[in-house]
Formats: C-alpha cells, sequence, structure tokens
DNA sequence: CCACATATATCACTTGACGATATATAAAAT
DNA sequence: ATTTTATATATCGTCAAGTGATATATGTGG
C-alpha cells in the first residue's frame, strides 16, 4: 500500500508550490532555506533547491514577496516576507486550493473505496 | 474572495489530471468526452481535449488502461477501462494523494486564518 | 583542518497542459 | 433539405515550471 515514487508524488502537487510557500510566509519572515524545512516538515513534500530559489525570484518578480539580504546571526541570509498583494493572492489561492480540492476529493475517495473493494479483469 | 484566473487554477492540478481520470474510470469504461464532462462534473475540473487525449494515450501506453473501440449506438467511440495494474495505481496513487492533501490542508489552513484576520506591511 | 550542513544561485533538460487546428458524425434548428 | 451545433477523437508547436547537476561560499563539529 502506498508505494509511489517521489516523481509521481511531486508531480501529484506540481502546482502547489506556490501557495505553500505563501502559506509558510503567512506567520512571518523567513529565508530560502528554512522555507524548504517548513514546507517539508509541514506538508511532507519536498521542495528542491532548483525549484525553490527560482519560484522565489519569481513571486518576487510578481511582487508577492519582499526580499532583504540580513544578517541575524553573522551570516547573510536572504529573508523574505509576504507584501500586502502576496496576503491578497494568499487569501484567494488558499481559498480556491481548498474549494478544489475538497472538489477532488469527493471524486477520488469514492473511487479509492471502489477499486479497493472490487479486484478485476485484464 | 475567489479571484483566480483560468491559469492558476488549472496550474493548481497539473499532476493531479491522471489521478482524477483514473477515478473516473473506476466506476466503469468510459470513453474520452464522457471522461471530460464526468471530471468537469465532479471536480470542477475542465481537461481540455489537447490535453485528455494525449493524457489518455500515455495511460494506455503505460499499461494502466486498455482502449477498444465499439459502437454501443451507432456511433464509434474509443472507450477506456482500467487494467489491473491501472487499479493498483489508482489505488496507491488516491491514498497518497489523500494523505499528502490532508497534510498541506494542515499548512494551508491556519496560514489562511492568519492572512485572513490580520492585514499587514509593505 | 577537513568534512558536512547550511545557504543561495543558475542552466540545460524534460514533462505536460494548452490553444489551435483538423476531421467526421449525430442531433437539432431553421 | 440544409445549416448549425454538439459530440468525438487526434495532433502539433509553444510555453511554463520542476528537476538534476553543478557552482560557490560560509558556519560548525570532529
Amino acid at each position: 500500500m502506498s508505494g509511489l515514487d517521489d516523481k509521481s508524488r511531486r508531480d501529484l502537487f506540481r502546482g502547489s508550490l506556490d501557495v505553500m510557500v505563501l502559506a509558510v510566509l503567512a506567520d512571518g519572515k523567513q529565508y530560502g532555506y528554512s522555507i524548504q524545512k517548513r514546507v517539508r516538515n509541514a506538508s511532507g513534500q519536498t521542495i528542491k533547491a532548483g525549484s525553490l530559489y527560482p519560484l522565489l525570484h519569481r513571486l518576487e518578480a510578481d511582487g508577492l514577496v519582499k526580499a532583504t539580504w540580513e544578517s541575524d546571526t553573522g551570516r547573510d541570509r536572504k529573508w523574505y516576507e509576504l507584501t500586502s498583494a502576496g496576503q491578497r493572492q494568499l487569501k484567494s489561492t488558499a481559498a480556491d486550493w481548498q474549494a478544489a480540492f475538497a472538489r477532488m476529493q469527493a471524486l477520488v475517495l469514492p473511487a479509492l473505496r471502489q477499486v479497493t473493494n472490487h479486484p478485476a479483469s485484464s
């Protein structure tokens, strides 16, 4: 039970990385590497560095986050925080995300039950 | 509230189309056009023809579905049904999808609450 | 001092959803 | 009867985005 390779599992949520990053930033300033770990801990989803940094640059270019280099512990890190546009975006995206996935669940769960109970042909 | 353009909403599901198609096929033989409508009705997600047919061909090439041309009402349609491999795939994918979705929800919902209650800087 | 985790970045590659387009048939409208 | 519209499948060029590989630099622990 539950044997998807990493690639398949990742593909499942290809379009949700933005939402997750914005969600992590909702409770305060974070830098890239910490965002990565937080998403990983909270969602089980691994965002690779090669995906994360371009993603953050896109969010910045879109004005959804604001970045500043700061060294709080002697080390330079690029801190990201939501802009007000980012907050609005998170609000509408997260709400849609929630609604859309709930509907998909209504499609997927009965199917899962179906296929779990009746094995079949071919 | 809830103002995502079509593209953003679609991007949200890049990767989940396979699962939805397999889910629809879980309760029996369907042809492409009917799969499209079922997914649309059940999930609110529109799979465009230019996505659906190549997707079905991929599933067939991977041995997850089996296709046969049949004319039940005078009209030729290409009927798809799950293979046993397709059933196994659906079972593991759907289970994973469900689990991952629940965890992601745990990340997104608190963030949504956060951003809904406290407006902020920049 | 050296290995490893931390931290950010870029780029070529690949996958896949899409719009546009083509084709053909059944049904519905005029 | 003819035109239009919905049904039904298919292909192709384009584009966006996640990934692996790779590079670079700094802090930390052995």
